[in-house]
DNA sequence: AGAGCTGAGTAGACGTCGTCTACTCAACCG
DNA sequence: CGGTTGAGTAGACGACGTCTACTCAGCTCT
């Protein structure tokens, strides 16, 4: 039994059912109203602006991606190269199966990260991934952040030139699969 | 001296400026006749929908980059590895300082990417890469399109995170000079 | 019980946007 | 000199985000 659903929490489910249908530019404030069955005026006393409205559907999408990798990373016990691995497929899986939601959460243009704390849902995964690439390179240099600063960079440049298709025409690979483990022996020396 | 410049390449012109000083969403149709002198029908003569207007703009980009990496690496002789590593700052200094045309080159939802064959601009530069690639990294294994994709994606990764703000405050970094290094090193082995 | 307040949602207006269409008007051609 | 064409203008349309005035049910306080 769902606990009764308000207009504020409607809103941001239908906004993120609505991104992953119909992309980011379907995605207008009158629009989410009429899904949600409201007037195009009630939004806005719970979101005084659409940019608020959208950086909580990000924001959810952010706490949504955590749950799963810290999910996926409960049932990965041993081995921090295998944990990494696990953690990558979940973020491109994510980035594939909720592609506009994922799309939404790295259009800063479209946010306003600062005030609504989206950093404060972001920054815990980058830890995650710091810690877990400190357990998995024992070597010192170069340090575990910048390693992982490079490793997130891949995984996210990786999600949008696959997204776009640009990967596909340029090298023919059908799955970002190969080019995944290929990011993962670069950042991180072969596999065992 | 200049050839005179007819409307269609002063609309370019404009939009690629607004594009660097406004950002993505200050770039409207009206506003870019209007920095232009003309009304706000002139451009539909050229370009039929605003989508193809940008998309031009995003070509136009595409064709700087090339041409920058181009003469750039002209002046880098031997050693690919060095001429890896100045393409990579090419690229990253382009998206720094031609932010704005940048975004909106990889902003696929913005481009009729098919249509105005972008990608024909786009291509050669990878070729390049992945030829550069395959020169400095004699091994077979993984294919140099693989790595080049993955370099690529990398330095596409570096920058986005980057621009956004989320690379220094996760990593404390203050320019991206540190995870470049980190980037080519562990795509391409240990520098010289 | 009845008056008054409050909070949630409605409805209409405003300016801007992209697109469409009808028009002006100078240049050119026979 | 009449007619055509091509470049740009001007006004309309619907959709958008925002703002504001309003309704109206539910609540409290005497």
């Amino acid at each position: 039994m769902q606990a009764e659903e308000g207009l504020r929490e409607r809103l941001i489910r239908v906004g993120g059912e609505l991104l992953d249908t119909e992309g980011p530019s379907g995605v207008s404030l009158r629009e989410i109203a009429r899904h949600a069955g409201v007037s195009h005026g009630a939004p806005r006393r719970y979101f005084p602006t659409h940019l608020e409205l959208l950086s909580a559907i990000a924001r959810e999408g952010f706490t949504d991606l955590a749950t799963r990798v810290n999910s996926t990373l409960a049932g990965v016990a041993g081995d921090p190269r295998d944990r990494l691995a696990a953690l990558a497929r979940v973020y491109l899986d994510f980035a594939a199966t909720r592609r506009g939601r994922y799309e939404l959460m790295f259009r800063h243009d479209l946010l306003e990260s600062g005030h609504l704390r989206l950093r404060d849902t972001s920054l815990p995964l980058f830890r995650l991934l710091t810690d877990l690439v400190a357990q998995a390179r024992p070597e010192p240099e170069p340090p575990a952040q910048v390693v992982a600063g490079a490793l997130w960079a891949n995984l996210h440049g990786l999600v949008q030139l696959w997204n776009w298709g640009s990967l596909t025409l340029a090298t023919g690979a059908t799955d970002p699969g190969a080019l995944l483990d290929a990011t993962l022996t670069a950042h991180l020396g072969p596999a065992a």
